[in-house]
DNA sequence: CAGTGGTCTAGACCACTTT
DNA sequence: AAGTGGTCTAGACCACTGA
């Protein structure tokens, strides 16, 4: 709760990101390292810092005897792939005010795959958790997620409504600290159609995922689908260093 | 003892990759920043410097006040969607070796959504190049380019069959600075499905990409078809900073 | 050529985790 | 308390770009 003063790399960051944003550098140039660092009082190193963080962001770019530059196309990005955590920011970063609905919360025995990926025995407990993301009642993004039964209570399906990795905190204790995302495509069928309001067969793109905590451990496997005309993906690829 | 040319950075960066590799931390933690610096004889900031490359790589993780641990995940990602830049590079990192064939190369006037992007008039040329990826003559991957024509000479099938970035370099001497893309589920119809060997309407991931110049001028558009079965994207997503 | 970002040093103190 | 990574400084020289 105690709100921790930024670091002088991040207000320098925020500094820079006004400024771009208040259209400062109508040339798309961004002042000289050197100059920042007189400017704002702070040294070359934590300007250089700032710098790299907001080109690994996107927001500029740097080239080498030039200069640095506002990257407008980095500003066309909306969700940042490798970022993604939470789908209600997701959908908020689109411009949307999102709703939740949980449609399911129940124990079933893990089938083969799911257990072999969360380290359980076939016939284990997972307990599933299976959201819908609206738009004005508009459907967007189906999520499956299953959680060992072991690492779950008896939750209410006000608790499903957070976000999973904030219900798997409550839940277990465990922090969730990060995702392996396979991007998969598929076909909307049956019921997972009807429920997104698509027809049959249309294809769509799906996060297969497994979540483990910080000390490496599996905890959740969980799959996404998308509304592609409500919800698209971009990013920027960018030749590597 | 350590030369120029690749930078300290690079050069303390592929040393820890080969100690990793090699097996030399076996409970995955790696020494300390300060033990490194003075082992390889490099200051900490060198030291630091490398370590955020190789955890931006996904190759370690940091933990203030705990240490820097080899990424066991980070290993089994083979191609990071953000470095992709030929197609054949990403099939080797698959293990496989691609064969590329050149499947049309021609001039055609463009229709308005390429004329858009590209910043042509409707029904000005642009210089289509479709290639296919092999690996044992199984399909892998479809591309379909479209560069402006008046960037283009007459090239010959053999010279199409260069990534497209070189080749559009030789073309017209114009750098491809990076890539924005789209990530857009399809289902293979027709032609398409019968070049990449699938059944008529198989769920397919395809980029949908527009390429720039050094200058932010619009130089390519792209449509790449993936056999999902062949080839698969995964990336790690980790809590934003 | 002057000016830019890229690399590197040596050292200081802070925030956090583990023992 | 000891040890770790996180932040920050001040300064040096190099590699590259552009007029």
């Amino acid at each position: 709760m105690i709100a921790r003063s930024p670091s002088l790399t991040e207000q320098v960051m925020t500094h820079l990101k006004d400024r771009i944003v208040r259209g400062d550098f109508p040339d798309g140039r961004i002042p000289a390292e050197t100059e920042l660092a007189a400017d704002l009082g702070v040294s070359r190193t934590t300007v250089r810092d700032a710098l790299s963080r907001l080109e690994h962001e996107g927001v500029v770019v740097r080239k080498q005897g030039a200069g640095t530059f506002v990257n407008a196309a980095g500003l066309q990005i909306t969700s940042r792939l490798e970022e993604i955590w939470s789908y209600e920011d997701v959908l908020r970063d689109h411009g949307y005010t999102p709703s939740v609905e949980v449609l399911r919360l129940e124990r079933e025995p893990a089938g083969p795959d799911v257990a072999s990926v969360l380290g359980l025995a076939e016939g284990d407990e997972v307990l599933v958790v299976e959201k819908l993301f609206r738009e004005n009642d508009e459907p967007v993004v189906l999520t499956v997620n299953m959680i060992p039964g072991t690492l779950a209570g008896s939750p209410k399906r006000r608790d499903a409504r957070a976000p999973i990795y904030r219900f798997l905190a409550d839940q277990s204790g465990r922090q969730l600290a990060y995702y392996l995302s396979d991007i998969v495509p598929v076909a909307l069928q049956g019921e997972r159609a009807a429920t997104l309001g698509v027809a049959p067969g249309t294809p769509a793109i799906s996060f297969e995922e497994t979540g483990y905590d910080t000390e490496d451990r599996p905890v959740l496997r969980a799959a996404s689908f998308f509304r592609d005309d409500l919800l698209r993906f971009r990013l920027i690829r960018r030749k590597a260093v």
